[in-house]
DNA sequence: AGAATAGTGTCTATGAGACAGTATGGC
DNA sequence: GCCATACTGTCTCATAGACACTATTCT
């Protein structure tokens, strides 16, 4: 292998929850050069004998504290262009994380900050390397896959309101739904969610019935987002 | 960067075409060893100061002779799975073309032989390396993007009757399709094709109008599989 | 004329969106 | 009682699918 050119790989993170209304990111303070002090995707090197999604996974997890099979955890995209990393010739595999609202933004064991923030307050070039790039795609990605996936089901705990489920789909799409026709719309879709047979307790209102995911990988019909040009 | 570990970074092309009804896809047999004397996907390693994107443009200009701005090419995705590869660790970035038909199966400047193959006609596990895995990502993502994208229009010539992207559809998605129904989805979805102004000759029955691409990105509203269970 | 293909019109069933109205909890 | 939220029912309009019909060429 000595006769190839040698590349370091990386894997990035961009993990999405929403939080208080708010579709949130998972980011952290570089703690080195380069771009010391800017706000980065969490992320790190790959180990040689490593596979990218384990790679992927034991970063989340390092960040998060989570245990892996909460949430939904994909490839992305890869960005590679010479000279993104001042470092040398760096090829990083992008992943996209949607998980359920985390109590704590817990500091990351590389001993530099990490910290929730919305998406809506990060300013252009504020990241480090190209991750602006990589979270915008991360967000068209995710706001896609609400359509005609029940990814929307990641962002909740294991039992959810639909009210709930609809609070994320108005968050990232950032639009208001009819409460009424969504309702109509989930429950008739076959495989999005399936009941649980408990109801909510304690908040105001009439009570609301739980539901958990149901077994469908895909949408059919698919949820449409409202309003015009979309894209 | 010595202090990381070295991986090799390939590209691997996906390129499909519909020639006589048939999705074919361009493959070349493998000239040495591994895997030699198997089909494999067009491809090879990038430079270190190549751009991933550059490096299969080029890979596939080398394949097919066609320039560049033909058609379409798109990242698929990345595969690094350790021992994919015998000869080490390399990780290759997978790219998607699609092509109208093009008149040769030239053979690569590679020595090795390359030609056109209906996918339907290649058996499991028949490919080099991961490769069969990688076809699969290709044909499932240029089946969904037909529904919400113009891509259809990347198989076709620049004119083109209704008809030819009529045929598309029913090849990738292997569906018959209403005629006159595609005819009045397609002219009224906003910016999926305009008129040429020019009809067909020579041909038999009434000429057709021509049409090129549209302006449209998107799809709206998509082109929708017929039948049940899609996906 | 007849065959073949292009293109239009009409009917019907389904689903999205708007929104009235009912149910069930907390205060 | 009042308020807040959950949930159901009804109406209307747009669109997909089925398919009859007309238009324009070649042989």
């Amino acid at each position: 292998m000595t006769e190839y050119p040698p590349f370091a790989v990386t894997v990035d993170l961009v993990v999405l929850t929403v939080r208080e209304d708010e579709l949130c990111i998972l980011l952290v303070r570089r703690g080195v050069p380069p771009y010391h002090g800017r706000w980065a995707l969490p992320g790190g090197f790959v180990g040689i004998d490593e596979d990218l999604a384990d790679a992927a996974a034991r970063e989340l997890t390092e960040e998060t504290g989570v245990p892996e099979p909460i949430g939904h955890l994909e490839q992305l995209g890869t960005y590679g262009t010479p000279g993104r990393d001042p470092r040398g010739r760096v090829v990083t595999v992008a992943y996209l994380a949607l998980l359920p609202d985390l109590p704590p933004p817990v500091a990351g064991t590389d001993a530099a900050a990490a910290d929730w923030l919305p998406v809506s307050r990060i300013a252009d070039a504020e990241l480090a390397f190209d991750h602006d790039v990589i979270l915008a795609a991360g967000l068209e990605r995710a706001r896609a896959k609400l359509e005609y996936t029940p990814l929307a089901t990641a962002f909740c705990p294991a039992e959810f309101t639909i009210a709930r489920l609809r609070t994320v789909y108005e968050t990232v799409w950032n639009r208001q739904l009819d409460p009424r026709n969504f309702h109509r719309k989930v429950t008739g879709t076959p495989g999005f969610v399936e009941p649980a047979g408990r109801v909510t307790e304690g908040d105001r209102g009439r009570p609301a019935q739980l539901y958990r995911r149901g077994s469908a990988d895909l949408l059919h019909p698919p949820m449409l987002r409202p309003s015009v040009t979309r894209g």
